[in-house]
DNA sequence: AAAATACTTGACAAATTTGGTAAGGTATTT
DNA sequence: AAATACCTTACCAAATTTGTCAAGTATTTT
């Protein structure tokens, strides 16, 4: 229930690999397909999409590649998850391109409404500069409950 | 993006309606058609996963229908979802029944696994019982985040 | 200028999932 | 025995997902 398709995960894991070259070496498509499993033509079209966004830049020419456009901790995961799969929306009713009918008569749309706030709220808390930090499982779980952070890591 | 499918959405909506006969009144499943606007045959494939599942039981001839097998408050929103569409997997190499083969090197599993967390709290908190009730927005809201839980009733 | 490197665009398509419909059968109660 | 209600199986169309492929275009270095 409720899964990512390959486009938005490949899409983070390709950022992880560029945020790692951030900021003065361009990573190219050919290393991110090999280090992380994904075709170039299928990298090309989602690196696209970010590029489009403004959340990278590319560089042509020898030595060139992408680079991040923002420091890694100023992008977050849901950043570049709404670039490739548009916003959180549980239901279609709650995609801000379509619509409900019965808004007023659904006992369910409060529900779900507030589980895709309690998902982006999530995603929106954890950027690249996590990733980089190889946070722990630990880590992740207090971003949304635990609004302290006393400098306590492990 | 993590959309519900439909068959989710209608369980949810049917397993309302039962649990408004709870705990005498059986409901038959043309009055949850006409009521949620769902087709028979479609309502009849899903509530025969919740049967089997244990959630709720049938009752044959007139004046028969589907009754919830327990109370309302003890039947959560992720018991009923976790039936219809399999377990909270946010990646294919999160559920249970797969697998993945690149754990170790995956800079985003933790990211996943922490996020499924999240959601199957969040739904295993929310019960019939709240949906009965009425619940607002920003009762939702409060459910994961705040587990004081004041008797503040707006 | 030419060669190497890299990114861009658009068309295409197999596989899977979603979202159902239809027909006929079985069980229970009044 | 008639009415009511649930059960099972089979089938299928449309949309989405998950890519591949081919043929460009742009830039830098030598």
């Amino acid at each position: 229930m409720l899964r990512l398709s390959t486009k938005g995960q490949y899409g983070v894991r390709a950022m992880y690999e560029i945020a790692r070259g951030y900021p003065d070496e361009p990573v190219n498509i050919r290393s991110i397909s090999e280090r992380q499993d994904v075709s170039i033509s299928y990298l090309e079209q989602i690196l696209n999409k970010l590029r489009h966004a403004g959340l990278i830049r590319s560089i042509k020419g020898p030595g060139g590649g992408y680079v991040l456009e923002r420091a890694p901790e100023k992008i977050s995961i849901a950043d570049i998850l709404i670039e490739l799969e548009g916003p959180v929306a549980i239901t279609s009713c709650l995609d801000p391109s379509e619509g409900c009918v019965r808004v007023e008569r659904c006992v369910t749309h409060l529900l779900w409404k507030s589980l895709g706030k309690q998902i982006e709220d999530f995603l929106s808390k954890i950027t690249l500069q996590d990733l980089l930090n190889g946070k722990s499982y630990r880590d992740f779980s207090r971003v949304v409950s635990n609004k302290r952070e006393k400098a306590v890591q492990a």
